[in-house]
DNA sequence: CGGTTTTCTTCACCTGGTTTAAGTGTTGAA
DNA sequence: TTCAACACTTAAACCAGGTGAAGAAAACCG
């Protein structure tokens, strides 16, 4: 349980026992079935959460009703609005689990308290926030410059053990196309 | 010169004279002429460039040859491949000025350095990155689903002193869309 | 000032992706 | 074990936005 944690923090920065010790004391454990919400559009965001096993999608739902997927958490990784988190607004995202999930979450003034005592831990979120902010930036591009049907190789290429996981409406809604499109591409397109 | 970067830095984190006459102590001022490049796509970027003056435009070029604006940065804002700089690998951008420009430039052991003997600044350029991350988040979002029509219309609204010193076609560029259909949308749609 | 380059616009035509609607297959709760 | 809800596919009509080519207007520079 937390020794995931632990392995997954130290891919970046190494801790003593006593560093994760303190660490973990301000985690908890939270679970939640298939289809249940993190969180829900409009409420604040309280808690980064770190995904221990299962996978959630964070989207935001617009004006018209369509949902548009923002990223997939699975196990080893993070979900939470970063937004909300940060400045307490409310959040233009629902998180919802895709499948059974265990996190083990933390608010905020536990997470500034954690950095006063653990310097170390802001030097690994902020590696986090520059990796994810690197990648989404390259989102930015690829969403502008590769056509939907590659942008799909791309994902398959990339997430072949997710494509199993989850639906492919949410695999479309991810790529920006409607799923009768992706369902369009899959047939003319081989190999999947 | 240096004045500017010590009242951006201090919008967020408060500093010493101390500490800030140490920091400035690592950059260096650069300045570029109109179409000129602070960085070339195949190139590593080994600065990150504060911007006193003037304004430039980062963007990828694709196998097509097309050309994607990932970000304008102007005067009190940043310029930068954060992922090249990182990990010291080819840059896929370009960063070419759209004005005569002046920077500040720090290197990544200078920066590095600069983290140790000043701790706070590492919280800065944390925080600087947390603000890119859910702006760049925000704009996948708003890329899936807000037509390019209204897309204009946030620009405009979101930028207005931008409009008046930067082509057209690269607002398209910035948008996702071609300068001609840009020209249609100004057309039918009133009020620019 | 005059010539060159860059930017912006217009038009006719094309295409990637959407919409709606109907049909099949699968899941899951009572 | 049945019925309802959901996931996926197909097809046809349609539309947002792209392409190519060409000219007009600005901006740049010697």
């Amino acid at each position: 349980m937390f020794s995931t944690l632990r392995h997954h923090i130290e891919k970046k920065i190494p801790l003593t026992d006593d560093e994760f010790t303190l660490a973990s004391a301000h985690f908890t454990v939270r679970r939640l079935k298939k289809r249940q919400f993190l969180l829900q559009q409009g409420d604040v965001c309280r808690y980064e959460s770190f995904v221990v096993s299962g996978c959630l999608k964070s989207y935001h739902t617009d004006d018209q009703g369509v949902d548009h997927i923002l990223r997939f958490s699975v196990e080893d990784h993070w979900a939470g609005d970063l937004d909300s988190f940060i400045n307490s607004t409310p959040s233009s995202f629902n998180i919802e689990a895709l499948e059974p999930v265990t996190l083990l979450v933390i608010d905020k003034p536990s997470l500034d308290q954690l950095y006063q005592r653990v310097p170390k831990l802001e030097t690994f979120f902020r590696l986090l926030n520059q990796n994810a902010l690197i990648a989404t930036s390259q989102r930015v591009i690829k969403n502008l410059s590769v056509p939907a049907s590659e942008r799909y190789q791309l994902f398959l290429k990339a997430n072949p053990q997710l494509v199993q996981r989850i639906p492919l409406k949410d695999i479309a809604s991810y790529l920006g196309i409607t799923p009768v499109f992706l369902s369009k591409l899959r047939r003319e397109k081989p190999g999947f």
